[in-house]
RNA sequence: AAGGCCGUCGCCAAGUGGUAAGGCACCAGGUUUUGGUUCUGGCAUUCGGAGGUUCGAAUCCUCCCGGCCUUG
């Protein structure tokens, strides 16, 4: 008998091209959506956000011949991730929903109402299977690794899941939609905020007024006024409208005195340590490895690790901009190890 | 009132006769399943105003306007 799986279609060629490979493999393949916000009330036009993307993953599963289906889960994401952007931005902190959206949500919710065994998605990660556990490396294709979006999931939740894009590169992924006739092939590669459309603050707006304040340097000058403070983010250069003699950059979110601090000196973005919260590791535990390293931000390099302990982690070298509310990423070479949310050091 | 200094893009600021550097800010793109960073491009036909000298002036001269400092 054939094992089904549900793919997680996002009306994209990733995702696509993920389910034209399992049915070349053999696989009884469905595809699935979930709905996760109304796509209307969030302020998307026709033709743009979710409901757009259902109609182009419904038209795609309608090309290759397989049963589709929209799964609702706006109850979870609007307690889980709606609610929880809005107030790790009221209380001064850069949330990162995409990682906590991955564990609670998609492998969460949605994964949790599959009639299927397993589900795939088009990301672009490898998976292994060593020693009874699942582990989880970064593409080949680096410039496409997208493994720190998934440091929250679990054995349980990686158990039922396939990657299938997991050795393929991106100009290979568009080929297979493109032979399979799908409309989709040329789209564009990468979305922001998923469920926001546009400016993130204009959204942030609809929770709670934005408060301005002071801006002041790292010296405690005040310079400026700043316009609220979800407008802004560590290490953040932009949007401060202070001319200086050098660019300025966000230092510190003072959310108690609701003052943003800044400097232009860039040495004072530097940390060698942080708070870090929410930690979860793949194996379970945290793996007896010595060469461990930390990526704090999604597109940069991993720094290597002197030691956690007591939720505090110290690193090697000092990191640039290293903000509250955004994850941290744990790493052995290329493989994902786990991580966590990035707390204040007080 | 007199003497001195100064007035160049939103801010700072080069340029003292040869046809407007640069930094910041801002804007537009690229990169990116968060935010941010970063990269690329754009951004004064014009130098407080009006005249004059000159082949040619932001740069020299005259007057006016505005700001600052010093002495009354």
């Amino acid at each position: 008998m054939t094992k089904s799986v549900t793919v997680a279609m996002s009306g994209g060629v990733d995702s696509s091209a993920a389910a034209i490979l399992l049915l070349e493999q053999g696989w009884d393949v469905r595809g699935a959506t979930m709905r996760h916000f109304d796509s209307k009330a969030m302020g998307f036009a026709d033709g743009e956000g979710l409901e757009a993307d259902i109609e182009r993953a419904r038209e795609v599963c309608r090309i290759l011949g397989i049963p589709y289906r929209v799964i609702d889960v706006q109850q979870e994401f609007s307690r889980e991730i709606i609610d929880y952007f809005v107030k790790e931005y009221r209380c001064g902190n850069t949330p990162n929903p995409c990682t906590r959206c991955n564990p609670l949500i998609k492998w969460g919710a949605f994964l949790d109402r599959l009639d299927t065994g397993f589900m795939a998605t088009g990301h672009y990660v490898t998976v292994e299977e060593q020693d009874g556990l699942f582990r989880v490396f970064r593409a080949e294709d680096r410039n496409r690794d997208q493994t720190y979006m998934l440091w929250g999931l679990t054995q349980r939740m990686l158990a039922r899941t396939l990657f299938p894009l997991d050795h393929l590169p991106k100009s290979r992924v568009r080929e297979i939609a493109k032979e399979h006739d799908l409309p989709i092939h040329d789209s564009p590669d990468s979305q922001e905020n998923c469920f926001i459309p546009g400016d993130y603050r204009v959204f942030l707006r609809k929770y709670f007024d934005e408060k301005p304040g002071d801006i002041v340097l790292h010296d405690g000058t005040k310079i400026g006024e700043h316009k609220g403070l979800s407008f802004y983010t560590i290490g953040q250069r932009r949007g401060m409208e202070l001319p200086w003699s050098a660019p300025l950059f966000v230092q510190e979110i003072d959310a108690a005195n609701n003052r943003l601090i800044v400097t232009d000196d860039p040495k004072r973005l530097e940390t060698t340590r942080f708070r870090i919260d929410r930690v979860n590791w793949l194996d379970g535990a945290m793996p007896d490895i010595d060469d461990i390293g930390v990526q704090i931000r999604y597109n940069s390099k991993p720094v290597a690790v002197k030691g956690i302990a007591d939720g505090v982690v110290t690193l090697e070298e000092p990191v640039r901009a290293i903000t509250p509310g955004q994850s941290a990423v744990f790493y052995h070479r290329a493989r994902l190890l786990g991580g966590g949310i990035i707390g204040r050091i007080s």
